[in-house]
DNA sequence: TAAGATTTACCAACCGGTAAGTAAAACACG
DNA sequence: CGTGTTTTACTTACCGGTTGGTAAATCTTA
């Protein structure tokens, strides 16, 4: 792992644990045992850095739920696949949920993040997406609302700490919208 | 309206936009039209300004959950109408919502808040025997994880924006754990 | 004038960011 | 190959501004 990877590494764990907001660099320099200065470095601003952790853990996120329903299958099988990938992927790579989840509410309001509300909105789209092909294809409700459906399971996100209350709250939501 | 409740009048706005680690007090203090110096004669700390912040934002959501449906009537309607009051107290009272919403993830992870989290938890606790009881009185499928639905309807609290979303997470949310 | 309310002035620590320098690796070329 | 030159990776030391917090002085009003 090379000194930036390092550096990534130690920012998102850090973010993660404790917001943009409530890390420094100085803080994040120390945990990848890097100076100060390095960081700059690497990237231009803290804002920027931030900016490169939330695309990549949003591109990991997306690249799991998605890369592993690309096979054949029915719509039904597809998107409770979907829904068994999100609860691996919550469980197994809890500081990459913990980063989307503790600054999302920040991302999708300030003007500063516009870029990345934008990113957000097209990964919920492509959940929406996967809903409203399901409708077509006879495995969802049809007056279901496909983006809000999208917008209940990515927001099942916070909630994973208790063990078992995720898979729960994922197949009511299977209840919610799957035919049968 | 006195000055301690002009300065958590301010807080709770500032909060809401921006974060606990995003707000300095002197913001607080100028939104609130006071000398920063005021603030801690009224607070002991930044800390505890927001601790009474978030307790009196979960009082007064919790308050207007629970007190409208104290009358009689089925389980069925209780539950129905403890959603559409959510619904209502996200759309009117959105910097409440907002506060609680932001700076959840940080409350519920971060050590320093336990206290908060124990509060927090107290709620989703009350959410979930309602809908136990809802069980009881065969208005909720046996099969359902109360804690589960409880921690699913707090978390659509983010997902405000457009209008009428919020209504089709609920009414999804309703499918999965209401008989008919 | 006593007690509570508010302001002024201040502090040490920390913040994001930068300038200047250094050692070593990579490169250019006779 | 050898040697001068440029580039890369990284450190040290610093800057102006902001942070949460405090002590003491001043104002207000009963």
């Amino acid at each position: 792992m090379d000194t930036r990877e390092k550096i990534l590494s130690a920012a998102v764990r850090a973010f993660a644990e404790k917001g943009f907001n409530g890390v420094s660099v100085d803080e994040i320099a120390k945990r990848a045992g890097v100076k100060k200065a390095l960081i700059y470095y690497y990237f231009p601003s803290k804002d920027e850095l931030f900016r490169e952790v939330w695309e990549k853990s949003l591109d990991e996120l997306e690249n799991h739920l998605f890369s592993e329903i690309e096979g054949e299958g029915s719509y039904m099988k597809k998107i409770k696949g979907f829904l068994k990938a999100y609860i691996d992927f919550v469980t197994n790579r809890k500081v990459i949920s913990e980063v989307i989840n503790k600054e999302r509410a920040s991302v999708m309001s300030e003007d500063k993040w516009s870029n990345l509300k934008e990113r957000y909105e097209g990964f919920l789209g492509r959940i929406a997406q996967l809903i409203d092909e399901g409708k077509r294809y006879n495995a969802v409700y049809d007056d279901i609302d496909p983006l809000a459906a999208a917008n209940l399971i990515s927001g099942s996100f916070g909630h994973s700490e208790k063990p078992g209350v995720l898979e729960k709250m994922i197949s009511l939501i299977m209840r919610g919208i799957l035919k049968k």
